[in-house]
DNA sequence: TTGTACGCGTTATCAT
DNA sequence: ATGATAACGCGTACAA
């Protein structure tokens, strides 16, 4: 090494194998005018030496970070750590880390909050999770600040490059028909807060199932909550307090599902034997409360996957880089919270 | 400025403040030699100029990042995240960036990896979650490479510049003999994976308590989890075959104590009348299965905070940082699952 | 196909 | 107290 300080330079490499830095660097980014010979007798330089390049020199001089980002506005922790497992999946191996920034979305400073961060760190792209992924004025910002960005959502936002989706609609009408198919005719809906994608598709979804099968679906079966325990409580009790009651309940997601159960045994209401109810997410806790309960699995870590895929697919895989899906499949995992209605 | 490409850059400063370069960079770094009158020209520029220095030239220059670094292996999703949540709260407002590195603790790489990890991206720091945080190899590990590290734990694992560390040991204590007030004499412990400090500390808070109260505890009425909700189910069953049964039991936490809570269900076990049951963590699920859990508040967040701001502390608060706390109080959170044991 | 010279934006050295 | 100049390690014109 010429210096003192450890690891090698691309100069110790050019040195050692008797060529241009120049050289080194194009044989690190796989330029395709290259002697093969002299590209392996390089090659075999790097090995011996354990060089890596040093990427904050690279940073520097690209004028951009080896980082991806994670934007995200605090939904529930499970999905957001399942996100990360799966960027961090698809990053592994590769020279880029994974860098976390969540955000207020009722801030009327976040635009600008992001922008800041996104100049001064200069960052390779960014994955933006729902539903702050909603929001356009963020997409069209990091277009203008020349920053890559894929989108994770319940429905397709944008377009295929910039964007991975789940079939929320789809499944959701599945998971309904599968209620209807037990025999449920008054089948309630607690349905996620407005101006959410992810809500408004499920909720369709929901509808669909009911029109289908010639349900109606009076305004009083619908009740809204926001995504957490305690609304799905609330809700719930709206939907109990109906006369007569209904005898299946979809809820938007798993922890307003697990609302309504703890509600019901608040009130005497058995599960599933006098009450049915379906969840959204398949979290952990779907499994642990008790009945275990009947919801969609959302495959939220191959979502994940997929979108920082699709951001450094063309770096780290050269030509080979597979395309990534834009629309991932979600299926329902029936439990114990499910049954007929009763007689 | 000088160039095209948006931001102003120091030169830029320096030219329109006429001064040098290094001048303006001492301004940026607080140097105390300098000119009160130059400061005030210099930093006026800079706010008009909205100038902010560029976190790669200075990572190249320091051959330091101003990234502090969150090392864990996957305890549970809550926590992690609440961890991140704690840095990134002590980290807002200052130039310091959070990036994620999750490893596998039973692999034989894994300290390779890191150091690997370390080596690249040049850390300024790195804050390191239990259980990974109690490996001593690790923490010998940063300190050769010369990067800063903070462990969280559940006892003090290092010296007070070094960790940031919960009174486990104590409040089990307390939690177990709110159990021995309501009059319980036969308690079950459902225990964490050997190896595990936090286990280790929880069991002897449990011990500690029984034997001041003079109540016997044979062998049998521990049972031994992974802090999973499964293996408490399978614990719990355990000590359910017991004749005669345990009245209450603590779990060493509440993912594993909703294991129980489950399998009490299974067999028609009462919670509280039948058995009483505490846990430990205070997360979400304690809350949201039937009856809410009497659990320990665990001070993830605070904890966290305190070791970020324990490794940046130096730099952004200058001379008025304030000393961090090396140990935070967990306490007993009273919900609904404890009772007086059925006469 | 390969090398030379310079730029990226900052900090450090050593003068003055 | 301040400034000229050289690192820091890599990428890119442009020349050879």
């Amino acid at each position: 090494m010429s210096g003192k300080s450890g690891q090698p330079t691309i100069n110790d490499v050019a040195r050692l194998a008797e060529v241009s830095k120049k050289t080194v660097s194009r044989v690190i980014n796989r330029s395709p005018l290259l002697n093969e010979e002299t590209r392996e007798r390089v090659e075999k330089v790097i090995r011996d030496l354990g060089y890596v390049p040093n990427p904050q020199a690279r940073a520097l001089a690209l004028r951009r970070n080896f980082l991806v980002g994670l934007i995200h506005d605090n939904p529930n922790a499970q999905m957001v750590l399942n996100m990360q497992h799966g960027i961090l999946e698809a990053l592994s191996g590769t020279d880029f880390e994974m860098i976390v920034r969540p955000v207020d979305r009722t801030s009327p400073m976040m635009l600008q909050d992001v922008r800041t961060f996104l100049e001064r760190q200069r960052l390779f792209g960014v994955v933006i999770l729902p539903p702050i992924s909603e929001n356009d004025a963020l997409a069209d910002l990091c277009e203008e600040l020349n920053c890559r960005y894929v989108r994770i959502g319940s429905a397709e936002l944008d377009d295929a490059d910039h964007m991975v989706a789940s079939n929320d609609r789809e499944v959701v009408r599945e998971a309904t028909e599968h209620l209807i198919h037990q025999g449920h005719k008054l089948i309630g809906l607690v349905e996620g807060p407005d101006g959410f994608r992810s809500a408004q598709e499920r909720r369709l979804g929901f509808e669909d199932a009911l029109k289908s099968a010639g349900l109606p679906l009076p305004r009083s079966l619908i009740a809204r909550g926001n995504y957490t325990f305690e609304t799905g409580v609330t809700a719930a009790n709206r939907l109990f307090d109906l006369s007569p009651r209904p005898t299946a309940i979809f809820a938007s997601n798993d922890e307003m599902a697990a609302g309504v159960v703890f509600a019901a045994r608040e009130r005497g209401i058995i599960v599933p034997d006098d009450l049915s109810i379906i969840g959204f997410d398949d979290t952990p806790i779907a499994a642990h409360i008790w009945p275990p309960l009947t919801t969609v699995r959302w495959p939220i870590v191959s979502m994940a996957r997929a979108a920082a895929r699709k951001l450094v697919g063309d770096i780290v895989g050269g030509e080979s880089a597979e395309p990534q899906p834009s629309v991932l499949p979600s299926m329902l995992v029936k439990r114990s919270s499910v049954a007929p209605p009763p007689s």
